[in-house]
DNA sequence: AATTTTTAGTTCGTATACTCACCAATAATG
DNA sequence: CATTATTGGTGAGTATACGAACTAAAAATT
């Protein structure tokens, strides 16, 4: 390689938050991965959305981008691209006229079911480099430590009372 | 809120991937929030750029996209701005005329001399659900997982020989 | 009931974070 | 030494992932 004879090891290396980002492009390069060879072209993010969906039919964009804790104008996009693949549909509510209630569609609910074991595969797959022990001590740690930062992230989690 | 009355707990909310990401996003968000704080708008990505430049004058792109672990293209435009922020110079390389030789301006120098201190803080911040002994360990695994991980991913983490 | 505030969704703009395809230049191979 | 393969950088295209500002509609307040 061409110019490469100065380097250090950055400090960077040892932060959590560079550590963190890393892991996330893992889990999302395997994710499109696996997710692509059993035949769909879905994105974690797209994933997440339909199954907020699925498992909360007729729920509007708002509450879907809280339940995953997006932004609201993420979800409108990811939402354009779920009605586009047919996998979701989208009506204005008359109840509020202002809210769009979404819907999974049969071809929705066939990717689901497809896609479901894959993603959970893939959860274990990306942790490969830990013991089954450390695994679950990571998962905990990880949980706890998303949940005592949520509020410091621009789109919390929220969950309905 | 509206139309919430049948919301379940998505079984994504215990997924790594899912809370690796949720981590993401509070680590950036931390990250944006504190360093403009201190008068910079600096993303984490052109910060852990400008450290690798300053780290190692003179090197070229694709070195510096391996040791941060992002493609050549993604660096190409955080180049481009820490450019026109006048934090970074690129010019040609004689020995290579297809690479560019990247060298940190005296403007660069002072941002990385405000910012870091702030970046150190903000990495025990984001973990600030976890106990020290917590932090410790979460960030032990976090580092096994990404160095296990490490070819799972579309932009691997290239150290030079 | 009229006004104010809040909320759902979208549009616009910016910055990752990639893929694919391409060009120019260097390195490797016969 | 000529050809092939590889590499550095960029352009085009897609999908997050936000902030700010806007419209329309609903909720809260006076």
């Amino acid at each position: 390689m061409a110019l490469r004879e100065h380097e250090k090891i950055l400090e960077l290396h040892g932060m959590p938050g560079h550590l963190i980002r890393r892991m996330n492009q893992i889990a999302v390069s395997l994710f499109m991965d696996e997710v692509g060879k059993v035949g769909f072209d879905l994105t974690p993010v797209q994933y997440a959305t339909l199954v907020a969906v699925a498992e909360n039919p007729g729920i509007d964009q708002a509450t879907v981008a809280g339940m995953v804790a997006y932004d609201r104008v993420t979800i409108g996009g990811v939402v354009d691209r779920l009605v586009q693949k047919a996998f979701i549909s989208r009506k204005v509510s008359v109840r509020d006229r202002r809210a769009r209630e979404l819907f999974i569609t049969p071809d929705g609910e066939t990717a689901i079911a497809k896609i479901t074991p894959v993603v959970r595969e893939t959860q274990v797959l990306m942790l490969n480099g830990l013991s089954d022990q450390e695994k679950a001590v990571f998962v905990s740690l990880l949980k706890k430590a998303a949940d005592g930062a949520n509020d410091l992230s621009r789109a919390p989690l929220r969950l309905a009372l």
